[in-house]
DNA sequence: AGTGTTTCGTACCTGTCGGTACGGATGGCA
DNA sequence: TGCCATCCGTACCGACAGGTACGAAACACT
């Protein structure tokens, strides 16, 4: 129901250049470090009229939910597959680590926490998905300990909700300081250091 | 320099309700979780008129550098003032821990590491003075470890570089949390978790 | 080709932003 | 009281924000 723009016909292609302007409004909201990316900003950059993005997202709070949502399946599916695909609980924390210190993905920030660090500037609706975004890292973290508890693998000497919210805030810290410049091995210190506690 | 206004003469008197602008702008500034704080409505809610703002201030840059220069010397003196006040080392962080995520002070998150945060939005004069407060602070910490450090009651098996700084945004991330309505017990719990290697 | 429908963009709306020109109020002083 | 320098605020500026009215273009279909 979210994603389906107001001035479209249900069933039919919605419109054949909304993926691009999807995928520039997305460059420009996680490239510029400032979130003052105005809607003008993005039809400009698209080469879109302002009537036509508004008639594909409905209103700016419909392109920021959208962009989030297209990045949350392009770029943060990476992230559970990236946990799913090694073999070790201490496996697993190694490659978020990389993940988020060093992958070039990654380095200019993560766009899904720089929204979250700027909340209150978005919608409802964005504000929404990323409360449901946050909720699904949140379970997927969750799971994550509770396996790993199961395996053997992990002490459990820390409730498995406070591991997952202190791992998620430690990642999101992690990777709000590579977007603001500190270098990759800091940021890797800083990261193998926070997360010491969970081994 | 800095604080030196453009429309007054030095030596007299700058105006007699420039620090009721201040200190209004402060708590719209703090209070108010969005950035959004227009110099309009600082005059609003100060009942000074614009102009008279700006004879003051200069520019809303200058604002919100005095703004913040004024948080610096009024509240996170305090912080100083509390690492100073105990006994041991372990004391002093736990006196650190309690201050931020229990002090009715850090109820609405603390100014600096909001600003901090959103400091792309800020001038060049804020942003500068920004820089020189994270410098003061990290120059804090780095002395009180390596104290620590020399008195035996840390290992210091981190380097103390390393743990300035992630003290620093450990604690400020503890805050960004509490001005996001996250229960004390809970922003405790994960900052504690966070110190606990540094013990 | 003609016609009704649907899509698109120019050109505009209102509101607010940071910032200021300038005339009126005010106060010391002869 | 008249004069002059200082201070202050109304009323404005241009820029830009998000959002839309409406006419032109393109289309499907007979």
């Amino acid at each position: 129901m979210s994603s389906t723009p107001s001035g479209a016909r249900p069933g039919r292609p919605i419109t054949r250049n909304r993926g691009h302007v999807l995928e520039t409004a997305l460059n420009a909201y996680w490239q510029d470090d400032r979130a003052a990316v105005s809607v003008n900003a993005v039809c400009a950059l698209a080469g879109v009229s302002k009537p036509s993005l508004y008639r594909d997202f409905g209103s700016e709070d419909g392109l920021t939910a959208a962009v989030l949502e297209h990045y949350g399946q392009t770029v943060l599916v990476g992230v559970a597959a990236l946990l799913s695909g090694q073999p070790s609980y201490g496996d697993k924390l190694d490659a978020l680590i990389s993940f988020a210190s060093d992958d070039p993905q990654m380095e200019s920030g993560c766009l899904f926490v720089k929204m979250r660090a700027t909340r209150s500037r978005f919608g409802p609706q964005t504000q929404a998905l990323l409360g449901v975004m946050e909720a699904h890292f949140h379970a997927h973290y969750m799971r994550f300990f509770a396996e790993a508890a199961d395996r053997g693998e992990w002490r459990g000497d820390v409730a498995t909700d406070l591991a997952a919210s202190y791992l998620q805030e430690q990642v999101g810290l992690a990777v709000s300081q590579r977007a603001a410049g500190k270098p990759p091995e800091a940021v890797r210190a800083f990261l193998a250091l926070a997360v010491s506690v969970l081994r």
